[in-house]
DNA sequence: AGTGCGATTGACT
DNA sequence: GTCAATCGCACTA
């Protein structure tokens, strides 16, 4: 398996969209006691600047200030009284907007995930948002966390050049959902949503 | 202090 | 295909 490379906030585009397109086939690496485990983006969202469906149209607030850091830090919420998300901040600090990842492809510390999820299926581990950061484990405690400096969950590259990307509308949400702002990998089977969504 | 609901998931018909 | 679970947050008052 290819070695892994931290990126750097240099490599990551500023526009939100481009971003969130460009985090196709990158990597993101949770290091935790209970060991390491990475997963290979294979979905992702953009929640643009001024986005009606961003959690940071309504203002910076304690919840969601933290994707109105500078680009390349993790924003985590807590949904539905029981998932959490991970977000990857975009734009220029003060500029509230970042990309949903929605889906990995699970790469290192299969077992571990299979440990967190209570399933043995590949393809059930790390497909949904909510999924993702349980396999991953990540939790509220992430939230903020700089990728692109030393810690314990970061973006990485393998080098190898992600399949072909396909867009379509963003999934569950109802303000601006006309948007073609959802990017994923086309083909890939840890992609979320219906099979017509993963083509 | 009370209310409504969400960038989801898993179980069930 | 439908629907309950479960709770923090933003908003109203």
């Amino acid at each position: 398996m290819p070695r892994l490379r931290r990126l750097r906030r240099s490599e990551l585009p500023i526009d939100c969209a481009t971003l969130a397109r460009w985090l196709i086939g990158k990597v993101l690496v949770h290091e935790t006691p209970d060991g390491l485990t990475s997963g290979r983006i294979v979905e992702t969202e953009a929640y643009v600047h001024g986005d009606a469906a961003g959690h940071a149209f309504i203002g910076q607030t304690a919840r969601n200030r933290t994707l109105f850091l500078q680009r390349g830090h993790a924003y985590v919420y807590f949904i539905y009284g029981m998932h959490t998300c991970v977000n990857v901040s975009a734009e220029t600090p003060g500029v509230g907007a970042g990309t949903l990842i929605r889906a990995l492809e699970p790469r290192d510390g299969v077992a571990l995930m299979q440990v967190r999820r209570a399933m043995q299926r590949i393809t059930d581990l790390a497909r949904g948002p909510g999924r993702l950061t349980q396999a991953m484990g990540i939790t509220l405690a992430d939230d903020g966390r700089d990728l692109t400096r030393a810690g314990p969950l970061w973006l990485a590259t393998d080098g190898g050049p992600p399949g072909a990307i396909g867009t379509s509308v963003r999934i569950g949400i109802s303000r601006e959902a006309h948007r073609p702002l959802r990017f994923y990998e086309r083909g890939n089977p840890n992609v979320s949503g219906s099979l017509a969504l993963r083509r």
